[in-house]
DNA sequence: TTGAAAGCGCTAACAA
DNA sequence: TTGTTAGCGCTTTCAA
C-alpha cells in the first residue's frame, strides 16, 4: 500500500510499448486509437493500479480542478449538511465534487480555508462566511473563480448571496404569538450578537412588536450559542421579575436550549416560537410550533447560481432569498397566562 | 473577479525584477532573501493577488497535497459531522486539511469519490465504507496513501479501522431492559439489513437475550432507514398480536422514529433504550435511555492513526474499539406490564 | 494511428 | 544574496 513510486503515465506507455501520448489518448478518448492499443493500455493500467494525476492534468490544460469548496463554521451542525447534500445533488451530474471544511466560525482558519481552496484551484467557492471575517482580499486585481456567500452576506465584497427570509420569517413568527395575545416575548438568539442571521431574526421581531404596539424591551433578549447556554439563558429570562409568557428561539440550537429549559422548569404554559426545525419538533409536548427554513433550497440555490457563472454569466451579482415557512403545532398557539 | 489570467510566479517577478527563484525563496523562506527584496516581493504578490499554485508546488516537490479525504454516507447526519470535527481538530496542527465528500451510501459514487482524492493525491483517506462497496482495488501493485476504515470495516482490504463498541453496547442496552423484566423486546434497525453496524447490534442485542434464556422472535426484528420509514416500522411492531413491551432503537435516526410512533401512539408505558445519543433525550417523556457513542473520540481515533502511518509506522493494521457508554434517564427503567 | 517536442507553474540542484 | 537549468506528470501542437 505505501511503497514504491506511483506509477506515471509513462511507466504504462513504456510496460505497453508505446508513447505517453498514446496512453494519454486512451485514458481521455481523445484521437484515434487501435482496438489492440487500447486492450493492452487498460490491461498495464489495471495492473499497475495506474492513477492519472489531477493535479499535472490540470495543470497543462490551465483548466481549474472540476470542484467546489464550501466553508461552512459547523460541521457538526445538520443544518449546513443538509446545505451541502444540496449543493452537491445540484452539482453531481456536471461531473464537479463538493469538497467541504470547517472554519470553526474563526475569521483566521476561513481564510486559511479559502486560500487552500484557491491555490488548489476549484472551479468555485462557497462560503457561510463567518463573523468578523472580511472577503475584500478574494475581490482583487487577480481573476479568481466565482464566489457565492451562503446564509450571510460577506463583508467587503460585491458577489452572489442566498439567505433565507430571516427577516419576515421571525417577524411572521413574533406575529403568531401577538395573536395568541402575548405580550411579553423573549427572544433567545445565537451569539456572536453581531451574527447576520441574528440581527435579522431580531430585527423581525422588533417590527413585529412595533406593528402591534409592544414595547421593545431588552430586558427580554437573550443569548447563547449552543444548547446548553441557550437553556441557561432562557431561565435566566424564566427568572426575571416580570418574566416573557412566550419565546422566539433564533435558530436550532438555541430552540433545543430553550424546549430543555421548559421541560426542566415543567412549564408547558410559556409559548415558543422556533426558527428551524427540529426532527423531534412534532412530538415535543406541546409540539413545536416552527418558521421552517429550506437548507436543502438554500444548498441548490447557491449551486445553481454557481453553475450559471461558471456558464458565462456576467450580470450583476444576485441576491437571492429562500422563503420560510410558518409551521404552527401547538406550542405557539398557547394564550398568556 | 473573473477575467484575465491569473498571476504566476514569474509575473511577481516580473513585476519586481527578480528570478522566479528568489520569489519563490520568499514566498517558502528558504534560502537567504534580503529584507528589500522580500518588501519588494510581497508588495507585488499582494497588488496583483498572487495565490500560488499548490498543484504546481505539490507536483514538483513529489510530495502528497497536505489534503485529508474524508468519505461519509451522508453529511446531513449529525453523526458523520461529529466525526468529521473530532478529525479535523486532530490534525489541523500538522498543517492538512480536512476535505469531506458524501458517497450517499452508493458503492459506485464512493468509489468516484475515492479516486477523485487519490487522483489528487490527498495525505490520507478515511472511509466510512457504504454497503456493498469493495476496495481491493486500493490495496493494488501502486502505493497509494494510508487507509483508514471508520464507523464500519471496508471489505476486501486488509487496513486500519476505528469502530464502536456496537455488539457489546447492544447486549448492554438489551441486558438493561431484560434487568427491568422485559421479555418481549423489540429491534428497530437501520437499512439495508447487510449494514455492519446494523449486524453487530443486532448480534449483541440477540447475545443477550441468549444470556437471560430468552427465545429470539424474528417478528420482533423491524427497519427503517430514515425517522419516517422507523416510525412505520414502530408502529408495526406495537400492531402485533403479541407486541412488545421495551424497544431497542438501532442508531440515531430509527431512534427518532420509535420516540415518534411512541408519541404518536401515546405509550409510554413502553421502554425504549437508542443506539447513539440524541441532542433532546434528556427531555423527553420519558428521557430517553441511551448507549452512547463517541463520535468524535471515533474521529480523533482515525486522525491519530492516520499521522502515525504518515510518520512512518509500518506495523500491522490495527483495530480500534471506541467504547459507548449506557446512560440511564428512565425510558430504559420502565418495567413490563 | 502514433510519436516527439514543448511547456503548464513551480522548486531542486547547482552555479555565480 | 541571487540566477540558471532542468524536470515533476501531463496534454497540446505538430509532424510522421
Amino acid at each position: 500500500m505505501t511503497g514504491s513510486r506511483r506509477p506515471t503515465l509513462s511507466d504504462v506507455a513504456h510496460e505497453v510499448g508505446v508513447s505517453a501520448k498514446t496512453v494519454s489518448r486512451v485514458l481521455n478518448d481523445d484521437g484515434p486509437t487501435s482496438a489492440r492499443t487500447r486492450e493492452k493500455v487498460m490491461e498495464a493500467v489495471n495492473r499497475l493500479g495506474f492513477q492519472p494525476n489531477l493535479m499535472a492534468r490540470n495543470m497543462r490544460r490551465g483548466s481549474p480542478d472540476s470542484t467546489i469548496g464550501l466553508v461552512v463554521p459547523d460541521m457538526g451542525n445538520p443544518f449546513f449538511g443538509t446545505v451541502a447534500g444540496g449543493i452537491e445533488d445540484a452539482v453531481r451530474e456536471r461531473g464537479l465534487t463538493l469538497l467541504m471544511g470547517s472554519s470553526a466560525e474563526d475569521p483566521a482558519q476561513e481564510r486559511a480555508l479559502i486560500e487552500t481552496f484557491l491555490s488548489r484551484r476549484v472551479s468555485a467557492l462557497v462560503v457561510v462566511p463567518s463573523v468578523g471575517a472580511h472577503h475584500a482580499y478574494l475581490g482583487g486585481v487577480s481573476s479568481g473563480p466565482p464566489v457565492v456567500f451562503l446564509d450571510r452576506p460577506g463583508s467587503g465584497l460585491a458577489t452572489d448571496r442566498v439567505v433565507s427570509s430571516n427577516r419576515s420569517g421571525a417577524q411572521e413568527g413574533t406575529a403568531h404569538l401577538l395573536a395568541a395575545g402575548h405580550r411579553r416575548i423573549g427572544f433567545i438568539g445565537d451569539l456572536p450578537a453581531g451574527l447576520y442571521t441574528r440581527r435579522e431574526r431580531l430585527a423581525g421581531y422588533r417590527a413585529a412588536l412595533a406593528d402591534a404596539g409592544v414595547p421593545y424591551d431588552r430586558n427580554l433578549v437573550a443569548s447563547g450559542h449552543d444548547q446548553g447556554a441557550s437553556a441557561a439563558a432562557t431561565e435566566g429570562l424564566l427568572d426575571l421579575a416580570e418574566p416573557p409568557t412566550a419565546l422566539l428561539a433564533g435558530n436550532n440550537f438555541t430552540a433545543m436550549g430553550a424546549v430543555t429549559a421548559l421541560a426542566r422548569r415543567r412549564r408547558k404554559d410559556i409559548a415558543l416560537v422556533a426558527f428551524d426545525d427540529l426532527p423531534l419538533a412534532e412530538i415535543l409536548e406541546p409540539p413545536l410550533t416552527v418558521i421552517a427554513q429550506d437548507p436543502a433550497a438554500l444548498g441548490a440555490a447557491a449551486a445553481r447560481t454557481v453553475l450559471a457563472r461558471l456558464d458565462g454569466d456576467r450580470t450583476r451579482p444576485r441576491a437571492e432569498v429562500v422563503p420560510t415557512r410558518l409551521v404552527p403545532r401547538g406550542s405557539g398557539e398557547l394564550p398568556p397566562r
